[in-house]
DNA sequence: CCCGCCCGTGAATGATTATGCATCATACCG
DNA sequence: CGGTATGATGCATAATCATTCACGGGCGGG
């Protein structure tokens, strides 16, 4: 309790600095704001605003990001092993990938199935004569190529694909950009399903 | 030109995320804001509100921390490649991103870049229509599209790469001959920023 | 063909953080 | 020893961000 326990450590900033080390690394506890962490100084004897512990935080090279639980918390960067561990995006490219195993002997729902695909993978569409260029996440050009190739669209004529290139072939020597548009809208018309009726929660 | 060119990426979520994975990567040009993000892609024709972004940046893990230059910035966690694969640092919106970075003139160091590295792997580079077949020692076909990619010649469309060949898509239907051109001509003078010849409308 | 569910988004708003300014303590110097 | 420079801090407030609310659109089921 409040009372008089002797300080243990001076009243300096970098005590005070070390202090908040130990509490951002001490799991079990985490700290979701500055007047929370004040708190918890103030639990230990050390009183100062939340002024103050911005410019901490700051100098210390705190940052803020979403824990596990779900809750913003302040985590040291990588000086501590013990937590700061980013919490990645997403599988929604595994869900895509899984999408795709599961459709790939489908050839009815297959542009279906590239729609949904494409929602995810797809960045970037541009056309010059009869190619278009698709732009992917590294490593997604194959299934992307893949994809299109079951969908059977007769106005492609055929893929090849990079790391993250797609490079299809229109049927029609002057058919690139109408191909690329039909991409661009398949990727956001189906981008919505995909995430509308399928197994939600895909990132975050 | 300019007025509305149809965009080139999809208004998904997903494209959305891989331009602000590119711009957030890109060098030379912080993000102290949410707001900022905001104007920067709607540079690249993506609109947006900041409470869209501030999902997007939680998403994707971003945090803020202070940089180099004293001011606060956004900044991706260095991804591991391990069990993650996602839009981290996609060639792909370095596209857009480039346009807007070319806009102030930043790419030239990757141009001198792929100067130099054309160098010692173009063997060779020929053209057809719209296409440009570039040749190299075998197993740097990949690293060679990825210079070309990170270049941000705009005049290209996109790259495939295999092991030895790759295929450049040139933006000008009739423009092959005079990519290769470029290519040889950068091979051969590496240290001449013969960026393409191209400079940007200066204005924003 | 209609209905309800769900996602993505914008607008508005509450929550949280960053910072200008003034104060106070301490170190420094002549 | 008085004066000044430097750093730290609180306070108040602007700046910035996260979240709630409501809506529109698309899909799957009936």
């Amino acid at each position: 309790m409040s009372g008089s326990s002797a300080p243990s450590a001076p009243a300096t900033k970098a005590a005070r600095h070390a202090k908040i080390s130990g509490i951002l690394g001490a799991p079990g506890h985490p700290v979701h704001s500055q007047d929370e962490l004040a708190d918890r100084l103030a639990e230990v004897g050390v009183r100062v605003t939340q002024a103050t512990l911005s410019r901490d935080l700051d100098e210390l090279g705190a940052v803020r990001l979403r824990g596990p639980d779900g809750a913003l918390r302040y985590a040291l960067p990588p000086e501590h092993p013990d937590e700061l561990a980013l919490p990645p995006v997403s599988s929604a490219l595994e869900e895509a990938v899984e999408i795709a195993a599961v459709l790939s002997g489908l050839s009815r729902g297959a542009v279906a199935a590239l729609g949904k695909v494409a929602g995810d993978l797809l960045l970037s569409a541009e056309a010059s004569g009869n190619l278009v260029v698709l732009k992917t996440p590294p490593g997604a050009a194959q299934l992307m190529a893949s994809m299109i190739d079951r969908s059977g669209l007769n106005s492609v004529l055929g893929t090849v694909a990079g790391d993250d290139t797609v490079l299809v072939v229109a049927r029609d020597p002057t058919g690139g950009d109408e191909l690329a548009a039909t991409f661009l809208r398949l990727a956001e018309r189906r981008a919505r399903a995909a995430a509308g009726g399928q197994h939600a929660q895909s990132d975050s």
